[in-house]
RNA sequence: GCUGAUAUAGUGUAGUCGGUCAAUCAUGUAGGACUCUCACUCCUACGACUGGGGUUCAAAUCCCCAUAUCAGCACCA
């Protein structure tokens, strides 16, 4: 029984792995990290966690159009959310030299060549499995190209650096791929540079030099595996072992981030947190908890098969962890006034937390007028106010004292309701990704902000603000 | 079109050397117990090996074909 259940729990064992492994999380700072990041991220650190050994964190910024300066605190912000344990953090473009180098060095070997064919003009010979005349040139003549890249000679777009592989390899996405580049029209945030590499290039040669022992990455790097092998052939070079897990899509959600950013661009989002987006900072504002990311992550490993990630795998995990350290308040929703009659006056003493009086009590004071949820009086005449007493409505706003008798509305199978009086609550609004939906609440609600509460007969909650006396919640999920 | 990867219940996963798998665990759904929440806890039920061949005494597990899905074929990562 406990072996099964710390065998579910446990990835598959990595090869060549027990003496310790060094391994990397590599995103491209265009954005804050999401979901799919997440995978990333969480996946490598559980081996690095298991094995022993570092965990690099590469921040692979060689394309400078797509780098958002902002983007790299951003992501390091997010990593210590997740609690990714990073030993070495690596600019890709602090490194510009050693990329240089390398390239001088495989088109001193042969490995590589310097093309100056129009790039649809290439793609047009390879698709038809013929060589560009650049790839006859002597390593001579490609040195000197490769300083005219470096000294401006050629601008953007004249010419890259390609390695040499098969052109008439079977599969048309390995032949002769680009490994540098010129970009002039861009400026670099962070480094004054015209030439850069392609991710093939940096990668292979970073993940040598650095000394990557294996990499875990998404499928749609298989074809950049077997490219980049050509780079560590030509160095002679041992490369890592590579693991590559599958596709995964998110319910209802979009994850890339170029469409993020142009929804916050053109005012669909409120910005990288908005709710209704797969980002880790709009899932840490609502309430749902690093670890339990972790753990959904972890279970759904490293295979190979396409999947679609479940939000509610990730809100049961998360309920697990945040339910006991949530307080329980009413919030009533779309309120409708009732007048009381024959009331007896009394006072409510809800447990914090049922089945721990430890934690305390709210109290509320009925005094003969109450707020309730709207769609509560629909069909129902017999009602309980949960902890209170039974009514039963009479009319559109009034009801009448109907008994303290618990068993007797189980009885009758009335509902038991929140309620509020309405003295004694403060506007509330929840934000959810279908919209927004207003009523009151408690007001001690106001003292919660930044935990996690859960509303009776609603759900979870993470209280994000209070301003003016009334509180903006983040629904976090049943 | 070419190259490759994958294919177990609604979702995610276990099952890696074929038999002990009419298939694990979680989630979900339905019902019940508990409970002054539609939460928590507990019980029960439901629900899957893509299809077709082959190898074998025996296949979810091996082989072949088909189908489906996904990815790559960028001077992005």
């Amino acid at each position: 029984m406990h072996e099964k259940r710390e065998k579910s729990s446990d990835l598959p064992p990595l090869p060549d792995a027990e003496g310790g492994v060094v391994m990397r999380f590599a995103p491209n700072p265009s954005g804050p990290l999401h979901l799919g990041h997440a995978r990333a991220s969480i996946l490598n650190d559980y081996y690095v966690r298991r094995y022993g050994g570092s965990y690099i964190y590469r921040i692979e910024d060689t394309d400078p159009k797509r780098v958002v300066p902002e983007a790299y605190e951003m992501v390091r912000e997010d990593l210590e959310w997740l609690g990714i344990a990073i030993s070495d953090i690596v600019y890709q473009s602090d490194r510009l030299g050693i990329y240089y180098e390398y390239a001088r060095r495989i088109i001193g070997i042969g490995g590589a060549y310097v093309c100056t064919c129009e790039a649809e003009r290439f793609r047009e010979l390879k698709l038809a499995k013929k060589a560009c005349p650049c790839r006859d040139l002597t390593v001579e003549e490609n040195l000197l190209r490769w300083e005219q890249m470096l000294d401006g000679t050629f601008i953007e777009g004249e010419a890259t650096v390609r390695i040499r592989t098969e052109i008439d390899h079977p599969d048309p996405a390995i032949r002769d791929f680009s490994a540098m580049r010129i970009v002039n029209t861009t400026l670099h945030p962070r480094v004054d540079a015209t030439v850069y590499p392609l991710m093939n290039f940096s990668v292979a040669i970073d993940d040598h030099l650095l000394g990557m022992t294996h990499v875990i990455r998404g499928k749609d790097h298989i074809a950049n595996t077997r490219r980049q092998k050509y780079i560590f052939d030509y160095f002679g070079w041992k490369p890592p072992h590579y693991l590559h897990y599958g596709r995964m899509s998110i319910e209802g959600l979009v994850l890339s981030t170029s469409s993020m950013h142009q929804g916050i661009a053109d005012g669909t989002f409120t910005g990288w947190d908005d709710i209704r987006l797969g980002t880790l900072r709009a899932m840490a504002r609502r309430g749902i908890r690093p670890e339990a990311v972790r753990a959904a992550v972890i279970e759904i490993g490293c295979g190979g098969t396409d999947i679609s990630f479940s939000w509610d795998n990730l809100f049961a995990k998360n309920r697990e962890l945040i339910d006991k350290g949530s307080d329980r308040y009413f919030f009533v929703q779309d309120p409708v006034h009732l007048t009381v009659k024959d009331g007896p006056e009394q006072t409510a003493h809800a447990p914090l937390y049922p089945g721990d009086e430890e934690r305390g009590y709210r109290t509320i004071t009925f005094n003969g007028e109450i707020l309730i949820p709207g769609k509560e009086m629909e069909g129902n005449d017999l009602i309980r106010l949960k902890d209170l007493f039974n009514i039963r409505v009479t009319g559109e706003n009034t009801a009448v004292y109907a008994g303290d008798s618990l068993t007797e509305i189980r009885a009758a199978k009335g509902p038991i309701i929140q309620w509020l009086p309405p003295d004694q609550t403060v506007p509330c609004r929840i934000l959810t990704p279908e919209g927004i939906i207003s009523g009151v609440c408690e007001a001690g609600v106001a003292g919660c902000v930044g935990e996690t509460i859960q509303f009776e007969r609603f759900g979870f909650v993470r209280i994000d603000a209070v301003a003016d006396g009334c509180v903006t919640a983040y629904f976090t999920h049943r």
